[in-house]
DNA sequence: TCTGGGGTCCTAGGACCC
DNA sequence: TCTGGGGTCCTAGGACCC
């Protein structure tokens, strides 16, 4: 059995935690230059406020229910997280962090009769550790986990927060209460192709055939899904010492960025954050790709970011910031149209191997660049 | 009218996730 | 005036090989 332990509104939950004068009341934390909502608890969600929605959207109704507004701090909260998740692998000795608020926990070996009692407890024992509240489902496999954890979030009264999908009746009971596009997996494209097919519900989908979801869903994809929520198994826990194979730092710009020196210095700045990460890891990357985003229209409901990118190939792995950015700049100025209006810029590192085996390349050759537009 | 039959590796792009 | 910032996996199709 596996377990899903997620945290409730993480962002916001973090911010409440150094104010306690804050609990129950609705606290919202806003992306990178305040641009739009991404935590929300539950009485900012009860205020209507909407996830994703741009701030000045939502302004009013903000101000008018004295919301609390906290710009983003991720540097607390990957403090915060990575307390939440050792207070996990103090439960099981295979915990894979599957993203800054989530953790995949392997039951293996607990008491099936009392995997229920042994998420209560879990769960208390994490909020009384961390002070961050969450919600655990738990089912044989990864995706009926998520559709029990997104119950137990759902009604968290009715619940206690905690929801177990063992025995066949409670997964239908469970998967019939699911809207298909709410199932982990299925996105928006699947979602309306799955509703002309007059599946409506995660009970439907988990009744259609193999076949079906080969020719339908992706192949492979599709495939797995349908079996994973029929309980059985193919997307296993992740080995926690896998390194990630591309590291991006991309962000908005305040205000439009006109020249190219400012975008020099932006994508240098990307850089090194990116370097940073990568030898955290102990990695170095072979490809560096730029990416700028334009807007090139004056009035702001033509909102059509278009974006141009380039990537290099290096002659060897590395991380060293110097050499990156070196590699890089050429990109930036091969990209930049002046009189251009731009909204963004990224760089992305991948071909990402470990530091032992960077081979290296006696006879330097030539690094290829190639351009794309979307 | 026809134009081999496999393989492997790489990349771009789509779909999805939080 | 104005809309995060990261990631993963899969597939199709092209290049190249014998």
């Amino acid at each position: 059995m596996k377990a899903i332990v997620d945290c409730n509104s993480f962002y916001a939950a973090c911010e409440r935690l150094f104010k306690p004068s804050l609990h129950g009341k609705p606290v919202v934390v806003l992306s990178n230059n305040d641009g739009c909502i991404v935590s929300r608890t539950d009485e900012a969600k009860a205020l209507g406020i909407q996830m994703a929605g741009p701030y000045y959207q939502n302004k009013e109704e903000i101000e008018k229910n004295k919301v609390a507004v906290f710009s983003s701090n991720y540097h607390l909260y990957g403090d915060i997280s990575w307390r939440v998740m050792e207070t996990l692998r103090s439960f099981s000795p295979h915990v894979e962090v599957y993203s800054v608020d989530e953790s995949f926990l392997d039951l293996t070996g607990i008491d099936e009769t009392m995997l229920y009692e042994y998420a209560v407890f879990l769960k208390h024992t994490t909020e009384l550790w961390t002070g961050i509240p969450v919600s655990i489902g738990v089912a044989p496999t990864k995706v009926l986990s998520k559709v029990a954890n997104r119950l137990a979030k759902k009604d968290k009264l009715g619940t206690k927060g905690v929801i177990v999908l063992q025995t066949p009746r409670q997964q239908m009971e469970g998967l019939q209460k699911t809207p298909v596009e709410d199932v982990w997996g299925v996105g928006g494209a699947s979602s309306k192709k799955l509703r002309l097919f007059n599946i409506n519900t995660a009970w439907d989908l988990r009744n259609m055939s193999e076949d079906w979801a080969r020719k339908n869903l992706g192949g492979v994809v599709g495939v797995r899904l349908i079996k994973e929520l029929r309980g059985e198994p193919c997307i296993e826990m992740k080995d926690p010492l896998e390194i990630k194979k591309m590291i991006a730092t991309t962000r908005m710009f305040g205000k439009p960025v006109y020249e190219l020196r400012e975008l020099r210095e932006a994508v240098a700045t990307y850089i090194t954050r990116a370097a940073e990460k990568l030898r955290r890891q102990n990695c170095a990357a072979k490809t560096i790709s730029v990416f700028l985003v334009t807007n090139n229209y004056s009035n702001s409901y033509e909102y059509k970011p278009a974006g141009f990118s380039l990537y290099t190939t290096l002659p060897f792995a590395t991380s060293l910031t110097n050499l990156l950015i070196e590699h890089a700049m050429p990109l930036v100025e091969q990209l930049y149209r002046k009189g251009s209006k731009y909204l963004k810029a990224g760089v992305i590192l991948s071909s990402i191997v470990p530091d032992d085996k960077v081979q290296f390349n006696l006879f330097e050759k030539p690094s290829s660049e190639h351009e794309k537009k979307n």
